[in-house]
DNA sequence: TAAGTTCTTGCATGCGCTTGCAATCTCGGT
DNA sequence: ACCGAGATTGCAAGCGCATGCAAGAACTTA
């Protein structure tokens, strides 16, 4: 059984040979015979040895530690992508390193800090602002990024994120063709790609279909302010309520249905049709239904995972990319009565 | 402006002090005058010097990253633990490593071993079964542990729950209180302290109020059989439905009120009453507006810390915890009518 | 079988930092 | 101005592993 610290001296004196040639037997790709190897290994599975990951990390300048940078999990489409993300990385010998970059806890410069304390080999950064002094800091440490789910305009970023102009665009054309006129919109926070590329590609089917925006409130991407953007739009005071609403994520389009449907007492779809985005597991939840666009979660991972391991494999040659993933429609009755999607 | 790698060497010599200094500056709590600490943090700025943690890690034997080991974020009360957890941590100065044990991704023990490679201070173990082979792995490694939200009957391995018990008598006082006679439960897995206890802290509930659980079904906290288990103790050759359902935990609730009243067009809560357990966000939500008891993720989170931070700091004198936390039941309209809480 | 390759292997050094130890300083008290 | 205790400092030896280099082993080829 393995006692408190084996080293790979103590596995070479067993074994015979030098400690180098332990080193190697646990690196892949290096130059040992298939003799002095099992001698290795067979030492080292009677002391119940294992390399010690942090020393070879500052020997070899390599940690195949990931930092993730998460700015809040209670939007149910991050903790999937962070498992999913997990996972994949996993797979492929790296771990994340997680870092909260919750408001309270000092600005994400200082995050950002922290992570290069820890030598990763790259960053991901999940639906976080990014400035570009922070894309400096970590060039300038040869650490490579990737935006998971935010896209921003500046040279030399990867991002991927799913095609929200082209999903905004989606919802207009689907409600437009369902024959609405009035319809409205609630927004969420500026300062977010999602936010602005969901609403731009929704102005411009509305466009397409010889409409504009009936009404607009902001939710900031929050579900009490939507609540209340829900309120203002279809309250008893509000004109002319829209037939059909767009809401630029699923959380707030549920804060808004239990508006419509317990405060207001209005019937979903018949009163009022009612759209997401993000296709989180509550949207398809029997009480919810709800039609939305979905981000592809594992595609989205994928992806990301596959630049990163790119850029980091060949810093040199390699070329940004900002990726868009195309999501479907996901129609349910949130928007048209006797649907009956088996989706769970 | 920070060029790639500073080393406190550089750092050492633009200040004109040995390397060792700067190593101290930099370690709280050791010997420096504040003269040259000065001048060390002049140069070090000047530098953009930080240390590097990894190196620091292999030459004092302590990472200050934690393990945390969970199996799946689909429950909702994990993604909002394991962000307090991160954020709590990071508060004191450690970081954490996480590793899925998704099935696929081999079994525990690999992943054990994944995360000692990392020398890690400490290990967080949310809702995993553990062997009594990884608790002797990790104390042989003298890495302490703790489990979050599962108890295990095992010496010297700390624990924090909420009350389990507690809540499942709670919830058996409030139903029989309302007059329920026909109680029913739907399980979730039986390897899991939380389902265990949960249950017989409701079954000793309904005894004292001289009552049997009428009917029994199995959800092994997925929302598939629970549904499942909905339809086969409420649907139409259901003899004698309960009025009143406890479900194992909020997710499985939700999943069994969409059969209920979607399926089986039945009135929540006038047909039947139904319960759930954790208190996930969605149970709020108007749509469930779920009767549940609390897990209060805040202070299971906090004793966690500390406990962890407790026996990593004096490993001999430690003693073993088994916390349980005592957790409120939320009243709410999947119980009763007119509650009018205005809970979010 | 000898020369020429390609593999293996050990040596030694270094990654960037911590820390025990002993030498040096600093200062208050007298 | 002198002494001793305590505070600072530098030195040097690691922490556990990776890796360039040169020497030795094994294998080709003619």
């Amino acid at each position: 059984m393995a006692s408190a610290k084996v080293t790979s001296l103590q596995v070479a004196k067993r074994a015979g040979v030098s400690q180098s040639a332990v080193s190697r037997v646990f690196t892949p790709g290096a130059s040992v015979s298939e003799k002095t190897a099992n001698k290795v290994r067979r030492a080292a599975d009677a002391l119940g040895y294992r390399p010690n990951v942090l020393a070879r990390a500052v020997a070899s300048g390599r940690s195949r530690i990931i930092g993730l940078v998460v700015a809040y999990l209670d939007n149910y489409f991050y903790p999937e992508a962070l498992e999913k993300l997990s996972t994949a990385l996993q797979a492929k010998g790296y771990h994340v390193l997680i870092f909260m970059a919750s408001l309270t806890a000092g600005n994400i410069d200082d995050v950002v800090d922290e992570i290069l304390d820890y030598q990763v080999d790259g960053i991901v950064f999940a639906s976080v602002a990014m400035s570009s002094s922070i894309v400096e800091r970590c060039q300038g440490a040869g650490v490579p990024i990737v935006l998971f789910n935010r896209r921003q305009d500046m040279s030399g970023v990867s991002a991927i994120t799913s095609d929200n102009f082209a999903g905004g665009r989606k919802v207009a054309d689907y409600l437009a063709g369902l024959g609405h006129r009035r319809i409205g919109y609630i927004a969420g926070w500026e300062g977010a790609s999602t936010q602005r590329d969901r609403e731009a590609g929704f102005r411009s089917g509305l466009k397409a279909h010889g409409l504009e925006m009936a009404a607009r409130g902001v939710g900031n991407f929050d579900t009490q302010q939507a609540k209340q953007a829900a309120r203002d739009m279809f309250g008893p005071s509000a004109q002319h309520r829209p037939t059909a609403l767009f809401v630029a994520n699923d959380h707030m389009a549920i804060s808004a249905m239990d508006v419509l449907r317990g405060e207001l007492g209005l019937v979903i779809p018949q009163d009022v049709a009612v759209v997401g985005y993000d296709d989180v597991p509550p949207a398809s939840w029997g009480a919810y239904d709800l039609t939305t666009v979905r981000q592809r979660a594992n595609l989205m991972v994928e992806h990301t995972v596959e630049t990163l391991l790119a850029e980091i494999g060949q810093p040199e040659t390699f070329e940004p990319r900002q990726i868009a993933i195309d999501g479907p429609l996901v129609v349910r009755g949130s928007t048209e009565e006797n649907i009956h999607i088996q989706d769970n």
